[in-house]
RNA sequence: GGGCGAUUAGCUCAGUGGGAGAGCGCUUCCUUCACACGGAAGAAGUCACAGGUUCAAAUCCUGUAUCGCCCA
């Protein structure tokens, strides 16, 4: 009947098993019925191709959404990319510089289109991927941050926002990217530690002061010295008490600055005394407006010496710090130069280290949004898994700062901000103005774009139709999980939140999944550009779809980090190959005679397999429910291999030569268990399980034409089957076999060569070791099987206690005793000789004292292992003794 | 500076109050009619360290060390 090839092959099975499930439109789902499960994924970056983080988030999802699919639930996974402003501008940015050519040689609004066509051309290669891994998302229903509707969800937001004075346009400090050109918010920048300077700089008084007439100051920036509008010294800091006041004259420029007292200053630091420059850090920006200083811009958006720099003009910031160090040196005016390791900020997109930089930028206020944010974990609205996750969350939330929303892109959610400058009118507006509503004059509208997290935040909502009442939305939110790495906590999750409380009324989502972040087999972080990653289509290629997925949920844990254990997808691939070999040899012994019907318990071990299947069903349950993903594919690796296919098998195969209604009996539990644990695993390996079980003689069970929308198992009726006895039995009979294989091992006994096994053993036990004799001879390869209460140890047997029986297994005839003896005795008199002879010497002072530590290690090791040798040496003797 | 996580077999990791486990690797045997991507058996660990609580600690508490992550 069955014509499978003995190894599975996971080419020739995913692509075809992929067009079944969109054929038979499994993916889609109308909003209708009981309560729906949703997911929307985190959407990638429109840019990016699949790694390992992806590989393992989206194995994620697709194991809860295929769980909850199979429950009969109502089940939608919202698919999608974000429009990813600063990588897709630069990748076209890129595509220009190959002819040469800028951005502003084409203009904004061909640029725009430019990025239009890549994206059409590129943008759907990551989404191709999620197929390749078997993901179920709804691909009908793609979504993008830019789509049109969208894009009015994202202007719906501003506005409302914008009218309430949430939003409110500023110059402060932010973080500039002076390759990317673009402001930054806060969570944008990764700060690392560098081994830098702290170049402590003497600022001469312009008039001296009891006698002083310079004052050093210590800083790790000193270029930006060129910007200093003060000097600021702690106001109870008794060594510059009299400087406050005085005036200093900045070295190179020459400009007259003064000395304040500000609290801020850390007199434990450096000299005590600071350089004060409010335009390039945002600290001394808070001094400059506390004391009513001049704000002077010395770097432009690239990042060179403005005119404001005198000398120093149109150098790079790196050769001005060089140049202006070199020159204060020569001027005398180089205190000292110190080692230092400090913070340094870098753009989270191409790793360029930001500046600190003055300039008009729009805003969110977050305190109002985050109060609500804080309420709705605090009261388990949302949870977070594992639990830990929402104490950072906490963190950040009570201590949040305002979004720097604005970036000086053009791919982007332009913002919505109109301008008249003949009356000075600005607002926002759902729709494009051409002329201002106040005086009719011609308008212009904010140049700049919004972050690509302002459009983000909406993604639960906003892919659900919002701002339109649309039945999805009625029914699909709020969705039910969202699994994420920790590095978008603050960056995307608790956006989503506070936007979602504050537009729908309602938390985006109940159960926020944290998994570990990957790393690579040396636990570096993997990156594309360092060469350091692992290619999950790589490994599809090598392991299959399913053994890439099995491989990385057997290792998400508790544990924050994964070490990428390559060794898990091979073994989860061969753990696929095993599940095709155990469903080939039940496919192959299904004749055209068998009868489809129900499991029913005609041995110990029926009784025994169900039991454990209802073991297994509820713990698949408890662990994918409570998303302890790696615990519960361990529990179906080990019930596939080490029940059904070592034991179970193994016990049915003489039932299945036996033939008549015994054979039917067992086949028909075979393919019981079979089709239930397919079930149970589908959601982790769904091509395999779904190849096989297409090919199930299920009869009246068969509850779909697809294994994605057939039953999940109920674990509650399969409890029906739990049964302690024969799970004892059965552990006996275990314990049994394997010391019997443990003696035919130890003495080379060849598998062909039937055993003589007597067993003494209480009655109980006895009647229970008795009752299974058939299938304990089969599985020992034991010919004469005696069990009694009063069985006698015979000459030259091995003795072995097992299943609280003493176990005699006889060797007569297997060993030439007299040789085995006397060349164990040989080994036992050298063994014995050595091991003295060793002991004599480490019982030595001398050599204890004088011996080198590694010698005496090893020699002490060497004598343990003598005398584990020794020991079983003479076990064997006895064993060989009348 | 604050917070979080990790430290268990050669490697990657489970186990969180009462018998130290898995996968890979290693050793021996087996081309047995599902599977050599396999079967059988085996060797291998002072559970980071130091105190404490307990009849009992890999597991709970305190401290130390090392590594990693986040925040300031």
């Amino acid at each position: 009947m069955s014509q499978l090839p003995s190894a599975y092959d996971p080419d020739a099975v995913e692509g075809p098993v992929f067009q079944r499930w969109v054929d038979g439109g499994h993916f889609a789902q109308e909003p209708a019925g009981a309560a729906p499960f949703t997911v929307v994924i985190p959407p990638p970056n429109v840019t990016g191709s699949l790694h390992m983080g992806h590989a393992l988030n989206n194995t994620i999802q697709d194991v809860v959404i295929r769980r909850s699919r199979m429950t009969g639930r109502p089940t939608r996974w919202v698919v999608g990319t974000d429009h990813a402003g600063i990588a897709t501008q630069n990748k076209v940015e890129q595509k220009l510089a190959g002819q040469g050519l800028s951005r502003h040689d084409v203009g904004r609004e061909k640029f725009v289109e430019l990025c239009w066509e890549w994206r059409h051309e590129h943008g759907s290669i990551i989404i191709e991927q999620l197929k390749r891994m078997g993901c179920s998302c709804d691909y009908a229903d793609e979504h993008f941050t830019m789509d049109e509707g969208y894009q009015r969800a994202v202007r719906t937001v501003f506005v409302e926002w914008f009218e309430r004075g949430l939003i409110y346009r500023g110059k402060r400090i932010i973080n500039w990217c002076p390759r990317c050109s673009t402001a930054l918010s806060d969570i944008e920048v990764e700060h690392e530690e560098l081994d830098s300077h702290l170049w402590h700089l003497r600022y001469p008084l312009k008039e001296p002061v009891d006698g002083r007439d310079h004052v050093i100051v210590a800083t790790t920036r000193p270029e930006t010295m060129l910007g200093d509008t003060c000097v600021a010294v702690h106001p109870d800091d008794e060594r510059y008490r009299d400087l406050v006041g005085a005036t200093v004259v900045l070295p190179l420029l020459g400009r007259e600055i003064p000395i304040v007292a500000d609290e801020y200053v850390d007199p434990a630091f450096g000299t005590g005394a600071v350089k004060v420059t409010p335009a390039h850090d945002p600290n001394d920006f808070e001094i400059g407006e506390r004391h009513g200083l001049e704000k002077i811009n010395v770097l432009a958006a690239d990042a060179t010496i403005t005119a404001e720099g005198g000398p120093y003009e149109g150098l790079d910031r790196y050769e001005a710090r060089a140049r202006i160090v070199a020159d204060l040196e020569a001027a005398g005016l180089l205190a000292s130069v110190e080692d230092h390791i400090h913070s340094v900020g870098h753009c989270y997109r191409c790793h360029t280290v930001v500046e600190p930089w003055l300039s008009d930028q729009w805003f969110v206020n977050m305190k109002p949004l985050a109060k609500p944010g804080i309420e709705c974990v605090r009261d388990g609205r949302v949870v977070f898994h594992p639990q830990r996750w929402e104490n950072v969350y906490y963190h950040w939330m009570e201590n949040i700062r305002d979004w720097c929303i604005s970036r000086q892109l053009w791919w982007g959610h332009r913002i919505p901000v109109f301008y008249c400058d003949a009356c000075g009118w600005q607002g926002a507006s759902m729709d494009d103005l051409e002329s201002c509503p106040e005086c009719g004059a011609a308008v212009r509208q904010d140049e700049d774009v919004l972050d690509t997290w302002f459009s983000s935040q909406l993604w639960p909502f906003a892919t659900l139709g919002w701002p339109d009442k649309t039945p999805e939305l009625e029914f699909f939110y709020p969705t039910t999980v969202l699994s994420t790495a920790r590095d978008i906590l603050f960056l995307w999750v608790a956006r989503m939140i506070m936007s979602g409380l504050d537009f729908i009324g309602d938390v985006p989502y109940r159960d926020v999944i944290i998994h570990p972040t990957v790393f690579n087999a040396e636990g570096k972080r993997m990156s594309k550009s360092l060469g350091t990653g692992v290619d999950p289509l790589d490994l599809m290629a090598h392991y299959g779809a399913d053994g890439m997925r099995f491989g990385l949920m057997l290792q998400v844990t508790g544990s924050q980090d994964i070490k990428f254990a390559e060794e898990k997808l091979a073994s989860s691939r061969n753990f696929a190959n095993k599940i095709w070999n155990a469903s080939r040899f039940v496919l192959m012994n299904v004749g055209e005679d068998f009868e489809p019907g129900a499991p029913a318990v005609e041995t110990v071990a029926d009784a025994w397999i169900l039991s454990r299947l209802a073991d297994l069903a509820a713990r698949v349950d408890e662990g994918l429910l409570t998303y302890e993903f790696g615990e519960t594919a361990r529990a179906l690796y080990d019930f596939f291999w080490s029940e059904y296919c070592d034991w179970y098998i193994e016990l049915a195969k003489p039932r299945l030569a036996a033939g008549g209604e015994s054979r039917q009996a067992v086949l028909r539990n075979l393919v019981f268990v079979l089709d239930t644990a397919l079930r149970l695993l589908h959601p982790m390996m769904p091509f395999v399980t779904e190849e096989i079980w297409g090919r199930l003689p299920l009869g009246a069970a068969r509850d779909a034409d697809s294994l994605m929308i057939a039953g999940w198992p109920d674990a509650t009726e399969l409890g029906r089957f739990r049964d302690e006895s024969a799970e004892r039995s059965v552990g006996m009979l275990q314990e049994l076999v394997t010391a019997v294989r443990a003696v035919r091992a130890r003495y080379t006994v060849s598998p062909k060569t039937k055993l003589e096994v007597s067993v003494k053993a209480p009655e109980a036990e006895g009647q229970v070791l008795a009752s299974m004799a058939d299938d304990i001879r089969a599985l020992a390869g034991i010919g004469a099987f005696v069990v009694g209460a009063d069985t006698a140890k015979p000459a030259h047997a091995s003795v072995v206690v097992a299943a609280g029986s003493e176990v005699y297994v006889s060797l007569e005839g297997l060993v030439d005793f007299a040789a085995e003896r006397a060349r164990i005795s040989a080994e036992l008199e050298r063994a014995e000789g050595d091991l003295a002879k060793l002991q004599k010497k480490l019982a030595n002072e001398g050599f204890l004292k004088k011996a080198s530590p590694d010698i005496i290690k090893k020699d002490r090791a060497r004598a343990a292992e003598l005398a584990a040798t020794v020991s079983k040496l003479i076990g064997q003797l006895a064993d060989l003794a009348e």
